[in-house]
DNA sequence: GCAAGAATAT
DNA sequence: CATATTCTTG
């Protein structure tokens, strides 16, 4: 007597203990599932113990708490957030990717094979939309994933350290509070793209709403995330240089819709503040004023460190983070811009007194001179 | 009137 | 400091 009751009782209790291994090893499943390919067997293995739990529980029982096993949106989890992100941009992927992509496809889908068709999910989906997500938002805020691009590129540097920036958890704050704002720019990047995308300026500045009545108002600031810089480097370079190219080519090679004229005019400025004479404001020592240049491939190397250019030693040239020249660069800009060592290969184009055919207008006082017979257009 | 650049402003 | 905006000029 005694005992069917007591085995009623362990019985209900191990019923219910079943219902939470189920529970758990479903949230486990779901995660695990945006890893399915990674993780196959994992994957089939937390499959079959929430099977196996279930048939123990057998019949009835509470199954229906648990009656969703086949949630296939791996979305889930935590992912609250990244669900809403991914939402107004999620179209995006289908129509303007291409347009907004091209520039770095590279590493995006660099890991491992991509057997299930189930790639996309993660894959996709993440680099979509965070890429345009990230192109006016944080410029970093990025989990791990597009870490390693950097400088793809052009680069012919190395660039041996560059694990601080966001290895562990730095999540560069935003760059100014855009609240809802984000919303609109993913919409614009989405949606327009290049082909026309132009309008802008005007909807920008109306902030959320679409308002644009107060023009007063002073722009949100743009925030150069690394994204947004890359581009603008691919852009210069192509261009042949941050004196040659006008803020017009550069925006317009950037591909980047939303962004300005003027957007890419005041960076473009800063770039080339900072591209010549970046030693400059520091009086310090060093050859200041004498650098000499060498040419090694085309371009200019300070002689000093030419040969191991990149070598971590050089890295606190003097120069500072603008650094004329090949400095090894630290890890990027000060805290988002990234002029970083690119700037180096800037200069390398024209900077040198002259000594190159290009006018070098940032060198003379006058910068005006600028080339723009180059640009008939 | 536009666009580039420099000079200011925020 | 980094961007935005305004001023100047071609």
């Amino acid at each position: 007597m005694i005992k069917s009751l007591s085995n009623m009782m362990k019985y209900n209790e191990k019923r219910e203990k079943c219902c939470e291994y189920i529970e758990a090893l479903e949230e486990e499943r779901r995660k695990i599932n945006v890893f399915q390919r990674e993780l196959p067997l994992c994957l089939e293995l937390v499959t079959r113990a929430i099977e196996a739990y279930k048939k123990e529980i057998s019949g009835t029982t509470t199954d229906t708490l648990y009656g969703q096993p086949e949630c296939s949106e791996q979305t889930t989890g935590e992912c609250g957030p990244v669900l809403d992100l991914f939402l107004p941009v999620k179209q995006s992927s289908a129509s303007t990717d291409e347009e907004e992509e091209e520039v770095y496809e590279d590493d995006d889908v660099e890991h491992e094979s991509h057997d299930t068709g189930i790639d996309f999910v993660d894959k996709n989906m993440k680099s979509e939309w965070l890429k345009s997500v990230q192109l006016w938002n944080q410029p970093e805020a990025v989990p791990v994933s597009k870490s390693e691009r950097s400088q793809q590129e052009t680069q012919t540097v190395v660039e041996p350290i560059k694990e601080n920036d966001n290895g562990a958890g730095s999540h560069q704050p935003p760059c100014y509070e855009m609240s809802n704002e984000k919303n609109d720019y993913i919409i614009s990047l989405a949606t327009t793209s290049s082909g026309s995308g132009r309008q802008k300026t005007e909807a920008e500045r109306g902030g959320s709403g679409g308002r644009s009545s107060r023009r007063g108002q002073r722009k949100q600031r743009r925030c150069w995330s690394h994204e947004l810089h890359r581009r603008f480097l691919n852009a210069l370079k192509q261009l042949g240089g941050p004196h040659v190219a006008t803020p017009k080519q550069i925006r317009e090679l950037m591909k980047v819709d939303g962004l300005t004229n003027d957007e890419v005019k005041s960076h473009l400025q800063k770039y080339r503040l900072h591209t010549r004479r970046p030693s400059q404001t520091i009086p310090n020592n060093r050859d200041s004023q004498t650098q000499h240049f060498v040419v090694v491939g085309g371009i200019w190397v300070p002689q000093a460190n030419h040969s191991k250019a990149n070598a971590v030693a050089s890295r606190k040239t003097t120069t500072g983070i603008y650094g004329p020249m090949v400095s090894p660069l630290p890890s990027e800009w000060p805290s988002h811009s990234n002029f970083g060592r690119e700037i180096s290969e800037e200069r390398s184009r024209c900077s040198n007194k002259g000594i190159v055919r290009c006018s070098s207008p940032a060198m003379s006082s006058s910068t005006r001179t600028k080339t723009k017979n180059s640009k008939l257009s």
